[in-house]
RNA sequence: GGUCCCAUCGUCUAGAGGCCUAGGACGUGGCCCUCUCAAGGCUAAAACACGGGUUCAAAUCCCGUUGGGACCGCCA
């Protein structure tokens, strides 16, 4: 019988959800779903000067809409200080960690010094031979790292990686205000929580054999390892606000959808074979590191553009008319609260989602259909409002007075009529006709269009159109 | 500076020594469809970083070079 797979996020509350942080939440969740294990999110807020309950309540909130929803917490490590203070305890009893009185400033200068001399900036392990407190210092708590031999890092997706112990320093695991810190927080925590596998960021690959070295000094095993490639901008360097929009919910009011999103982040550094989308029980079922990569991958907005694209095209149109309701306040099409008859949005919306990369884009489109006056676009105005098309318009619209079928059909019979009689082609009475009533020459089908307008607004911007001429 | 990681079209990637004349996707150009714009279809340009090995055979294995990244905090 083999153990039950339980994983976790762990992201630090000094900022929103972003981009590279969903993206490992993500693979967590794929990863405890696929086994049918546990995923577990946890807050690692012990740096307090930097951590707010705000930035907590926006990665829950960015987690939420991105449908990652988590089995375990969220637990927050400053609510368990008292854990990781008697484990500070053990190790010391144990002569496995130590007190160092050297003060922050001492080591920075000391830092400066050896990168100065061109020398590795680390600890020199000073105080570990001390044999008494020194008066009138508050000591932190240093770990005493072995200081020969190598650690073996077994990872899933790099293989086996070898460090020098040599390498490794005698870290802080407790500051001398009595907080411990991460290195050593992630592992009593990791080992609290029964953590089976740590799937992280590239960045933590360096930090494992220090950690190693915890485990081992706790007497527990360690897990398994995964470190996931990171997410870079354009310029390759790592994703910051400097590339656009990083956090998740940006693009919730840019109007993406989450599973576009989810889908996109997924294929940073994930594949499986030529496909590119993929369903959430897709994802699910065919998620393994085996198919992960190893390289770092540039965020690519382009793609997930037209990823979104392709989700609005495959979601039903009455999905497509809640969720668009809230860009259409905010386009300010409609007012807050104000109903809209959902059978003809459905209709409206229909016509419109393949021409749509995003909610605001559906939301922006709909506006000449809900709108009562139309705005024309001053080149579309001059290339199709003018003396050619005044008398077919003109005809049209009293055509269209004595229609009673409002429908594709019957306004299709009566354009053909029109431009037959007067031997032009349909292009020549459906683009002014589509400047008339959306403004712009851009728009789905005429007579689709029409019909969801309505005969009387769409009499209305014909006469509007008619006035314009002249 | 030290350590570690990484390297296929501009970008995301397929590729597990012969199925590779290197495939797919985004983006870009062209064509088709067409009342416009999309969507869709077809099509074109576009990559194995470089140098050595190993092998009958290397994008694939090994070494080196170069280039990028990460870490080296009383941040996480």
């Amino acid at each position: 019988m083999t153990e039950k797979v339980r994983v976790r996020f762990a992201p630090s509350p000094t900022g929103h959800l972003h981009i590279g942080g969903a993206r490992t939440a993500l693979f967590n969740y794929l990863y405890a779903r696929h086994n049918n294990g546990v995923f577990i999110l946890r807050i690692e807020d012990t740096d307090r000067t930097r951590s707010t309950d705000e930035y907590i309540e926006a990665i829950l909130e960015g987690m939420r809409w991105i449908g990652l929803d988590w089995d375990e917490g969220p637990f927050r490590q400053t609510d368990r200080f008292d854990v990781y203070l008697s484990y500070v305890d053990t190790l010391l009893k144990e002569g496995k960690a130590y007190y160092c009185y050297c003060s922050a400033e001492e080591l920075e200068e000391r830092r400066k010094l050896a990168m100065a001399l061109g020398r590795q900036p680390r600890y020199d392990g000073r105080c570990r031979e001390l044999k008494g407190p020194v008066p009138g210092v508050v000591p932190s708590v240093r770990f005493s790292m072995p200081r020969e031999g190598r650690t073996v890092v077994d990872d899933l997706i790099r293989g086996k990686v070898v460090f020098e112990n040599t390498q490794l320093d005698d870290f802080i695991i407790l500051r001398s205000d009595r907080t411990p810190t991460y290195n050593f927080t992630v592992v009593v925590d990791d080992v609290d929580m029964r953590i089976t596998h740590v799937i992280r960021g590239d960045d933590h690959l360096n930090n494992t054999p220090k950690q190693i070295h915890i485990y081992k000094a706790l007497g527990y095993e360690t897990p398994k390892f995964a470190h996931l490639p990171m997410i870079l901008g354009s310029d390759k360097a790592r994703l910051s606000k400097r590339h656009g929009a990083t956090s998740v919910m940006a693009y919730n009011e840019m109007g993406y959808l989450p599973d576009a999103l989810v889908n996109y982040l997924v294929r940073l550094g994930w594949s499986y074979g030529d496909q590119e989308i993929f369903s959430r029980e897709e994802l699910i079922k065919y998620f393994s590191f085996e198919n992960v990569g190893k390289a770092a991958a540039v965020f690519n907005p382009d793609k997930l553009l037209w990823l979104n694209s392709q989700y609005i095209i495959n979601s039903s149109s009455e999905k497509l008319s809640e969720m668009v309701i809230p860009f259409l306040v905010k386009v300010k099409i409609i007012a807050e609260g104000q109903e809209l008859d959902g059978a003809w949005l459905v209709r409206a919306i229909n016509t419109l989602r393949e021409r749509s990369r995003t909610l605001t884009e559906l939301a922006n489109s709909l506006g000449y259909y809900i709108a009562d006056e139309v705005n024309y676009n001053e080149k579309a105005k001059e290339k199709f409002l003018n003396e050619k098309s005044r008398d077919l318009l003109v005809e049209l619209k009293t055509c269209l007075e004595q229609i009673t079928e409002f429908s594709q059909q019957g306004l299709e019979a009566a354009f053909k009529k029109i431009t037959e009689k007067h031997g032009v082609k349909l292009g020549n009475l459906a683009q002014p006709v589509r400047v008339a009533v959306t403004g712009g020459t851009e728009s789905p089908g005429i007579f689709e269009v029409l019909e969801i307008v309505g005969k009387e607004k769409t009499l209305k911007r014909l006469e509007k159109a008619i006035e314009t001429i002249g």
